[in-house]
DNA sequence: TACTGTGAAATCTTTCACAGCA
DNA sequence: TGCTGTGAAAGATTTCACAGTA
């Protein structure tokens, strides 16, 4: 039963109608609608499944297999029609619709994440930002994203009508902040912070845990010798 | 055949001598590590592998797994020692050397993941960010990390030491500084530019795509409603 | 008794291989 | 011919269930 254990990495999730897609699928996703940008702008009009799978080192039936959870978009013989999968793709993943971000912790990772380019693209918008400490507040980033009170967290979420969340405070803050986000309407959130959070029904949260990472290579570098 | 499509979440590696240790594994041992340091903290002198899976939300029979993986440090009837345990660990993940760390572009994010205080313990030093803007060279971050031109990548990767280099530069450039700095010795990147690389031969990369990150949840929001 | 360590089962993901269509 | 879509096979990970032991 390979369910979802570190809420990381390979792990499923059930929809009120729809099948369950893998992470993996949807990050997937996420690198196709990439590829598929640069190809439309390159002026390609169609790709196959094979081609794609080369440039990422995948394999092309996993591709084709992604894509058609969601539908049949492509054409035997031919390929895929490059604008035409990708409006799929922005559709599939939501990115049609405005997504407007708040940041929870304004100290360094919170202030550089915010002006952070690939957060501010595609329908993707870093609305504003929360700290605790006088001299921040009031102030805005350098790319002009206003610091407010953590006081007004629930007031602000609703009124700037943000989707998600972004925790970026120190260890052992994060829980508390997360219910009250959850409470103000919040329903996807990305933790920064490297503890483990217990999601708040129908809460989504994604750990972006750096030390993690680092300790991984670690791993692999004390193995080889 | 699941082997390791997208580079990231589930999947394998095989070393010289050892058994192949899937990345789920390796990032719950970071976890545990954590856990463990806490209890150590705490005074708590043993832990069952039911009581860490219930901090967690994990089954107790894969940390179970986990560990024996790596040998029986555990008693039947009491659970595992808390610090010999956590010291097994640190040794298992290579945190007993120093990990010396190198920061390529000295942007935001670059400057904040220097000053990060998570990058900066057990055992892990960042000694150095590159960056070719010539106003930032020679300055240092905030928390005291000098910036140095890239044109001395390979000599001062060299010169410091460096085991580990994160790569913070715009989407393009990510590869051609890969290869410099692998010819350099360095064999673990951690990646956060937006583009698939191709680890040359030897180089362990992981990837941190913030993007994607939030491009999953924005689907997650998209499905449910 | 209460726990670890582990073989076997269950589950999930990826790849193979090919039918079917443009 | 060349590609998609997909059932079946292969592979990987997680969970179950229990023998064994301090």
């Amino acid at each position: 039963m390979a369910k979802n254990p570190t809420g990381k990495g390979s792990s499923s999730r059930r929809e009120g109608s729809g099948r369950a897609i893998s992470e993996s699928t949807t990050e997937r996703l996420s690198i196709y609608l990439r590829c598929l940008t640069q190809l439309e702008r390159a002026g390609v009009e169609t790709i196959s499944s094979k081609e794609m799978a080369q440039r990422f080192q995948l394999n092309s039936a996993l591709i084709r297999k992604d894509l058609t959870y969601f539908g049949e978009f492509g054409m035997r013989g031919v390929g895929y029609n490059v604008p035409e999968l990708r409006s799929h793709i922005v559709q599939i993943l939501g990115l049609d619709r405005e997504l407007r971000v708040a940041i929870i912790g304004a100290g360094n990772l919170g202030q550089a994440l915010a002006d952070y380019r690939g957060f501010n693209s595609e329908g993707c918008r870093i609305v504003v930002l929360f700290d605790v400490a006088p001299e921040k507040v009031g102030t805005q980033s350098r790319g002009g994203v206003p610091v407010r009170h953590v006081d007004m967290l629930e007031q602000t979420l609703r009124d700037e009508k943000v989707n998600i969340v972004a925790l970026a405070v120190p260890s052992g803050q994060g829980q508390a902040l997360l219910e009250r986000a959850a409470a103000a309407g919040v329903r996807a959130v990305l933790n920064f912070v490297p503890d483990r959070l217990r999601p708040p029904e129908g809460v989504f949260i994604r750990n972006v845990d750096l030390k993690i990472q680092l300790e991984g290579l670690a791993f692999q570098l004390a193995r080889v010798q």
